[in-house]
DNA sequence: TTGACACATGCCCATATAGGAATATGATTC
DNA sequence: GAATCATATTCCTATATGGGCATGTGTCAA
């Protein structure tokens, strides 16, 4: 098999630069694709294909404003993400902990190994 | 051009399910490659396949016991994802702030179709 | 209606997968 | 050295992608 599809989920669509790109610009506010594309050096239809991605995964909302359809960020879908890699933050926070663990782990593989 | 490759960085790294569940399975201890792939139902090869791209991000550790190759975590490569995420995290939490910057949109788009 | 403008989609292609199967490499023990 | 166990790597295939390009769709104005 391929790889999952990006419009699985928001890890996938995050993977992309080019749509961290577009969420970071977006965090200044509501943008028209035609400015994204024009402020990231993207196609426009290139622009919107990204954009419909992170639609799909609920980390862009869009609303339609005369001829332009303007594209709004909706954050909260990126907690999951911060949350998950939340999880390991005592391993790079607390060296004792770490540290602590490191030593089970010798003692784990000592027992194997016997 | 296709996706970028998964090794180039811990985005595309922690992208795929399997490997995410690799990392969690290590946070709580070193583990040799074969009881990583029973304990997540995955083929040897394939556990090491995904160990190798885990590997090459930073993500995680190798160190030699015998026979087998224990497999530690290295938490502190998911810390970028966390803080990038971080940076988004006022929309998620402050409601007032994400109602300012709400209504400065719609201005900036009024003004932008007048 | 006809243009013009803003976006979205469809098509095509080169590429990087992830997974399965078989095999190679490494280390240990007899 | 031979057999064995633990991993890594190679070869293969189906698939999903991102980008370029052309075209479709929707909206507004004259």
């Amino acid at each position: 098999m391929a790889r999952a599809a990006t419009t699985s989920d928001v890890f996938n669509a995050i993977a992309e630069p080019q749509r961290r790109a577009i969420l970071v610009v977006l965090r200044s506010g509501e943008q028209p694709v035609t400015e994204l594309a024009q402020q990231l050096g993207m196609t426009q239809a290139g622009t919107s294909k990204h954009l419909r991605v992170l639609r799909e995964v609920g980390l862009v909302r869009d609303r339609k404003l005369g001829k332009q359809r303007l594209y709004g960020i909706e954050a909260r879908a990126l907690r999951p993400v911060h949350e998950w890699t939340g999880g390991f933050e005592r391993f790079w926070n607390e060296s004792f902990e770490r540290l602590g663990a490191y030593v089970q782990d010798l003692k784990k593989a000592r027992r194997r190994s016997n």
